[in-house]
DNA sequence: CTCGGCGATGACACCGTTGTCAACGGATCG
DNA sequence: CGATCCGTTGACAACGGTGTCATCGCCGAG
């Protein structure tokens, strides 16, 4: 019990090496380490050759216990496990990564509470920044974040001055269903999750809105909102196929669910319904026949989000960051199932 | 020009406030934050009431700095963006987490210097530890380290006193290969990477091993060993069954290249062809048939690396921690694709 | 010639915590 | 009864940087 621990030896050379190997004081090395004012080019050019002699990395913790914040960027999402979030994870750290910040990387499972600690948790770590997928619109108030910038991405999140990258879930729901109408079909199915999300709801919205435009009736037994995992999905897609006046197609709200909806129809031998999936997915273009999606790309996302809190970030100035929710564009990839026609109706039947 | 940095106003109360509303120094506060010994019952008592009524949160960075290590674990992967290392990343976060510490998450992209150069990174920001999937066994040098606890995933990794948590490649591979003979298949196809990593050659050396205990000769026009997406996986998967003397099974090397397997399979109506691929992925036991597969769980060696590092950190002896290379059981999961019997021999069919 | 101003530089305190060591008082021991 | 020991506590330095402010020349203006 005499030594408990034995002190790690981590550290390499320190700024006052640097100083002491340039003749100067620490503070000037400081200063050149900074890009500091005031500093004669020949002092710089010492202290610079003393950097690179010793191989001198300066030391993060110190520099964010003194200067209040750091180069790590803290990344909050629904759980990294989640595909369309690990590729937006994927993306932000190498976009991040070239501007020099490390990611800090945390899963909310979605429970608003722990969103909320986990945030200030990377808060008092003094994170440059925070990435977060917000549970709600407020899970994450100014007071959390204590002036630390955000961005939030895939849902909106309510913070003064702070920007939100997401799609344009009404609209491209809006055009997702209008190309199912456009094939002819009048029986359109939705697949959606339970979740209260502004996502969710933004979705339905566009799916509503073009049936009410095209003159369809939006039928309470096609709106399958129930469906919280791949198996939900398919036990949903069997009953909307067994109506008595049953779904010609289906909108499938996310790309988890149409992981369900394509080895039901499979299963079922339906290749003949026709299919657009809000989300693209591993297989999609590989099933037959291939699915149709809206392609709300991940990557897209995050590319836009990280240059928006880089801009929020030293060197730019914070003022001068873009604000408010940023829609990034997504596209409908017809592959297949979203241009099978409907199959002739009675009256068209009998008018043959 | 007057004030460039606006300092943020980050930390609440420090333990100095704590100490002084406790009416204690501020070293007896910090013992009692450290559960460390000699503090008398009520001495602890005041002291955490004093944290608990200020709400008191021990600041990271000044921890760090001063105890030269903090509660972060850095995880270095191939790509956060890859199914199998996105579920690891998942898992590893969640025991992690339960055990009080945050995840530092970076992709090396396979580059053997980026991986090294992340790993330094990590040290220097005085990580309690680091879990590594290794692009080589001797890509992190006890060197790179500097005494941090160290744990390898996926690949074994060569550093004195670490643990490596991999699956048994060679002996799940000739598992799979055998599953195949065993079904009366002696055209068995192997897709694989080109890659020299340690993973992939075990699995072949599974499958060569395989064969010859059956006396089946190694046919070298059947070894694909230039899979490196999901295209050429489609396009060997076609020469392989257009051969004179056509593959009747495929034994695929991993789950990324099954993700081109099955869509070919599919795509040519070849349901015929048997099938087992080396590590699950999302719709395997979705399509049909679905995919007898090898079943490498992620979450499995994620949850042992996390637990053996756990025990190289304090408050654990790091001497007692498990070292050396642990294999996490695998298992074989048929499911169909594995079970399609070979069709009838040249010798079979004459003879009946 | 003298003084104000400005560029360059350094001394020093400080960020919030933990390690070292010394001090103190009561209990035990010779 | 004095020496010793141990449990408890606190003063102080240190970790490695950065902010503040003072200092020192040097130059041009008055």
């Amino acid at each position: 019990m005499t030594s408990l621990t034995p002190r790690r030896r981590i550290s390499g050379p320190t700024l006052r090496d640097v100083a002491a190997l340039a003749g100067v004081s620490l503070k000037t090395a400081s200063r050149v380490l900074n890009d500091g004012p005031n500093v004669s080019s020949a002092t710089r050019q010492a202290v610079q050759d003393a950097m690179e002699s010793l191989a001198y990395e300066p030391d993060p913790a110190a520099r964010s216990l003194r200067a209040g914040h750091d180069r790590t960027v803290g990344v909050v999402v629904d759980s990294i496990g989640d595909i369309f979030f690990s590729e937006l994870a994927a993306t932000l750290e190498s976009v991040l990564d070239a501007a020099g910040y490390s990611c800090l990387l945390a899963s909310s499972n979605r429970q608003e509470g722990r969103e909320r600690d986990i945030v200030r948790s990377l808060v008092r770590r003094r994170c440059a920044g925070v990435i977060v997928a917000p549970t709600t619109p407020a899970s994450i108030s100014a007071a959390d974040l204590a002036g630390t910038p955000v961005v939030f991405v895939d849902r909106v999140g309510h913070v003064e001055g702070a920007a939100s990258v997401v799609s344009d879930d009404p609209g491209m729901a809006f055009e997702a269903t209008r190309h199912l109408l456009a094939h002819g079909h009048r029986r359109v199915a939705l697949l959606s999750d339970s979740l209260d999300l502004p996502t969710t709801r933004g979705r339905q919205e566009g799916y509503r809105r073009a049936l009410t435009e095209a003159g369809v009736e939006v039928a309470p037994e096609l709106m399958r909102m129930e469906c919280d995992d791949e198996s939900s999905a398919m036990r949903q897609v069997r009953q909307v196929l067994d109506l008595a006046d049953p779904a010609t197609a289906i909108f499938s709200c996310s790309s988890r669910l149409s992981l369900g909806v394509v080895p039901a129809l499979h299963q079922f031998g339906r290749t003949d319904v026709a299919l657009v999936s809000f989300g693209d997915f591993t297989m999609a273009d590989s099933v037959q026949p291939a699915v149709t999606v809206v392609d709300h790309s991940a990557r897209r996302i995050a590319q836009t989000a990280a240059e928006a809190l880089l801009a929020h970030l030293p060197p730019h100035d914070p003022a001068h960051g873009p604000t408010g929710v940023i829609e990034v564009p997504a596209r409908l990839i017809p592959r297949g199932t979203g241009e099978i026609a409907a199959p002739p109706t009675r009256q068209q039947m009998s008018r043959a």
